[in-house]
DNA sequence: TAGATTGTTAATCGATTAACAATC
DNA sequence: TAGATTGTTAATCGATTAACAATC
């Protein structure tokens, strides 16, 4: 079944395919034209047989005895992930990880851009943060609306989220990267991704402990 | 085969544990006693089966009718994550991120406690954020040895990543939860968790564009 | 050509889901 | 007791790993 240009990926693979990227840029400023499979997986300590088949969904073919043309292969998952055109997204709750958010300025190579941030607080409302103007989170709708802003940025307080994602969702929002421990409730046509902190915290403790006790465990 | 008091459980359960810790929470403060995995699931979007076998890792035994004791399960689950007595841990990178995380009250839901950051800067050192104090980088290793630190959080720039770990490793740190995007190359006696704001940014994006090509995804 | 590397098809492994007996 | 909910055993599903033919 044809879906467009979209092709249905495993979500593994789909979160390992910025880790290609990274090590593909490396590979490109030093001067290599290409890059087998090999030389991907052990540089991000995986099985070469992971690395062929992730990159096979971008369509990109290698060569047998060279590998995998670096240039296209770039291009290819920035295009796969939706990267090649910047996405402007607006930012809610300008505490202190919003402003990191504001102050990362990976993000460029990730085709996001945050165009405004807004907060509740008057004493924010009108200045800059990384040179991104704060708002009044009442105009958010209007803005949203306006720009036709497709993905939000929600790093408000727990107590503040759902609220927060309503108004968002209301104005038109379809993406929320939600920052906030709080499990949303949203229409299936709205697309949440929680960064989880406590969930990656949760991981390193039990390994931490299974060290400890004398089970090394594999890499998760 | 008995490997203390640790058992190995599957890494998505882990993941989920947390979940389970904050509903269980806000039980508690609510007043109730029990908490039936039909219920817990429906507030978590999952299914009563896999919370019954989360659950089951933890030793907790529900009862028929009624579910789970909530007090019980909250100790079990911070006991099984080694999050009932605080980790305490070193923060090296004093930049937007790592602030942000200095100022995270939540961490002491998890059983964190931040005692300490280190940056290079000198405008930095001697300074406190969020009430830690910020040391020079290079007392790190000794302040690590002296106080039997186990847990380097590390929030420093890309290219000071490697070397980072480094000298944490030497100094005796076991585990590092790593927000930098370098996959870091360290003996297999340490522990690391990554945190990947490009792979979490990647599955939204690619949502999102399955979305917009209309082939609605399960919530992933 | 010989040999290394790709891409695909099959096998394994592990997590999720289903079914159902046990029990309060 | 009857009925709801647990806990366990089996079935399904999906990702990883293995095997190997194709090809430069």
């Amino acid at each position: 079944m044809t879906l467009g240009q979209t092709r249905t990926a495993a979500i593994p693979t789909i979160k390992r395919l910025p880790l290609y990227l990274r090590s593909l840029r490396d590979l490109q400023v030093q001067g290599e034209a290409f890059a087998s499979s090999a030389a991907l997986a052990k540089e991000l300590m995986l099985d070469p047989i992971v690395v062929r088949k992730d990159l096979a969904i971008t369509g990109v073919v290698g060569t047998p005895r060279r590998g995998f043309p670096v240039d296209a292969l770039i291009l290819a998952i920035m295009e796969f992930l939706g990267w090649s055109n910047t996405t402007d997204a607006f930012l809610c709750g300008v505490g202190s990880l919003g402003r990191a958010l504001l102050g990362y300025e990976g993000f460029q190579l990730y085709g996001l851009r945050i165009v405004a941030a807004f907060d509740a607080n008057p004493d924010k409302i009108g200045t800059k943060e990384h040179g991104v103007k704060i708002f009044d989170v009442r105009k958010m709708p209007t803005m949203i609306e306006r720009m036709h802003i497709q993905l939000g940025i929600l790093t408000v307080p727990a107590d503040a989220a759902q609220s927060a994602a309503n108004t968002m969702i209301a104005a038109g929002i379809r993406g929320i990267w939600n920052f906030t421990p709080v499990k949303l409730e949203v229409p299936d046509t709205v697309v949440i991704q929680r960064v989880d902190l406590a969930s990656s915290l949760a991981v390193l403790s039990h390994r931490l402990a299974a060290q400890a006790a004398g089970c090394p465990l594999s890499p998760g």
